[in-house]
RNA sequence: GGAGAGGUGGCAGAGUGGACUAUUGCACUGGUCUUGAAAACCAGAGUCGGGGUAACUCGACCGUGGGUUCGAAUCCCACCCUCUCCGCCA
């Protein structure tokens, strides 16, 4: 959420924004809704002083009658504090429902653009794409002839989208768990295995919107609860309402969690497979920092993802988002894209990670700000996510770059240890 | 899931309808004393919003949301959470 002081004061700022974002928003409304907020919220502090002064001298009232009075004027008062501050209740909840609809300011360098296809490549990594000089499969038609993952077991359990993992890809699954995890409590982020449950109100402080009809997110019926979407929710929603101690940033997290994702709408979209899925596993990345650090600690996420994937000798590109595809908390985004040889017609660029910087867009809903000792005052802090390792869109990268002209799958070294082979052999039955 | 007890400022902990303008202690900040520190003593200090150049001042906040009342930390209702015991269970 943006500062409400900030919207009014740069309204024609604000505006831009929306439309560099593809957003319709009427923030004129807003700015007009406001300045009636506020007028009426001085009438009801107004009459709340009066009223509490005729309480107190109602003690000290010389008579019955007297005390009868006051009682009565004070009854008035409150009748007409009621009717004022129903009036800045119904402003309010006009303009939050304007408020939650404006995203994020955009970073300078963003790129400004409609969608993705504006989206800025910034460099490449150590692996370029390998030459394959024999019959390309995809994931799918791999997992299928090694016995890895069985898409039909989950659809019948659970529906399309759903899958069991078997074999070598369990033991994937947990091996890319141990690599991010172990790298990561390497630069100083605190590990941590989330809730894959979480309130409605932290949902929404992070930026998610659960139970519309475009949502993303699978709810509990009968309950405030919902199925999280990444760890993000569960990590940015730790701290909500605390105040932190400014030396004590910035505090790095690292949280595993099951992601859940009803992907309402992307029926058609390029989903083969492991692409696009309800369930996944998700090492992911998230800082609280002061507002001077938020940028460098974007580049610092973004830098780990490299070396994630360089390690694991995946090609891939990263790519600065245009401001047309920026989720509405974030500033700016970073995604990488690694290289699919198996998508598409002679493979494509499919994004494996995305690291996010939210500044204070997070940290206001969450209600989640810094003091420095000793001096007056608070701000809200800045808030980054970052994907370290999202394991089936990792996974579908190893099997299709991996890929042999014998149909078995090399892993990848730094994995070897903990998948206890360097080769996956196509199954004798 | 059942029964009971609770949720008050950074922490501990008092407050059961009107001077609460929230007692007190610890921790914190400034000062006095001291070569310096500690101790002692004195003083200050919460968050959010509004008004004022400012000293300052007004409103709101005692888990959350409703309600009763002229007036609620205090009474009533609902919900959330914590602790103890019991039940169930990996």
């Amino acid at each position: 959420m943006l500062d409400r002081k900030f919207i009014v004061d740069n309204a024609d700022q604000v505006r831009r924004n929306c439309a560099d974002r593809g957003l319709t928003v009427d923030v004129e409304r807003l700015v007009q809704l406001e300045l009636q907020r506020r007028e009426r919220q001085r009438d009801v502090e107004d009459l709340n002083r009066r009223a509490n002064e005729v309480a107190k001298s109602i003690g000290k009232a010389a008579d019955a009658a007297a005390r009868e009075a006051r009682k009565e004027e004070g009854r008035q008062l409150r009748e007409q504090k009621d009717r004022a501050q129903a009036d800045v209740d119904r402003l309010e909840a006009e303009i939050l429902q304007i408020q939650a609809g404006i995203p994020n300011m955009s970073h300078p360098a963003a790129p400004v653009g409609a969608d993705d296809a504006a989206n800025r490549e910034l460099r490449r990594g150590r692996q370029v794409p390998r030459e394959l000089d024999f019959p390309v499969l995809d994931h799918v038609d791999l997992a299928a002839k090694l016995d890895l993952i069985d898409f039909e077991g989950g659809a019948k359990i659970a529906g399309h989208g759903f899958y069991f993992l078997k074999h070598e890809a369990v033991l994937l699954e947990l091996a890319l768990q141990q690599f991010a995890v172990q790298r990561l409590v390497a630069e100083g982020f605190t590990p941590v295995v989330t809730p894959d449950l979480a309130y409605t109100e932290i949902l929404q402080g992070t930026g998610y919107i659960p139970r519309g009809p475009e949502t993303q997110i699978y709810s509990i019926e009968n309950t405030n609860l919902n199925l999280v979407a990444t760890a993000e929710i569960t990590l940015g929603g730790l701290l909500a309402g605390e105040i932190l101690d400014a030396e004590q940033l910035p505090r790095k997290l690292c949280g595993i969690s099951h992601c859940f994702r009803t992907e309402a709408g992307a029926a058609g979209r390029a989903a083969r497979g492991l692409y696009r899925v309800h369930q996944f596993t998700k090492v992911e990345m998230f800082a609280f920092t002061l507002p001077d650090q938020s940028d460098a600690m974007l580049e610092h996420f973004c830098d780990l993802e490299c070396r994630l994937f360089d390690e694991l000798e995946i090609p891939y590109r990263v790519v600065d988002t245009a401001t047309g595809d920026l989720g509405g908390p974030a500033y700016r985004k970073y995604d990488l894209e690694a290289w699919m040889p198996g998508r598409g017609q002679g493979g494509q660029w499919g994004e494996v990670t995305s690291t996010s910087n939210c500044t204070d867009y997070q940290a206001r809903r969450l209600n989640i700000r810094f003091k420095h000792r000793g001096q007056k005052g608070t701000q809200f802090v800045h808030t980054l996510n970052g994907t370290a390792i999202a394991i089936s869109r990792a996974l579908l990268a190893i099997l299709e770059n991996y890929q042999q002209a014998d149909r078995s799958v090399l892993i990848p070294a730094v994995l070897q240890p903990w998948v206890g082979c360097d080769r996956i052999r196509p199954r004798v039955t």
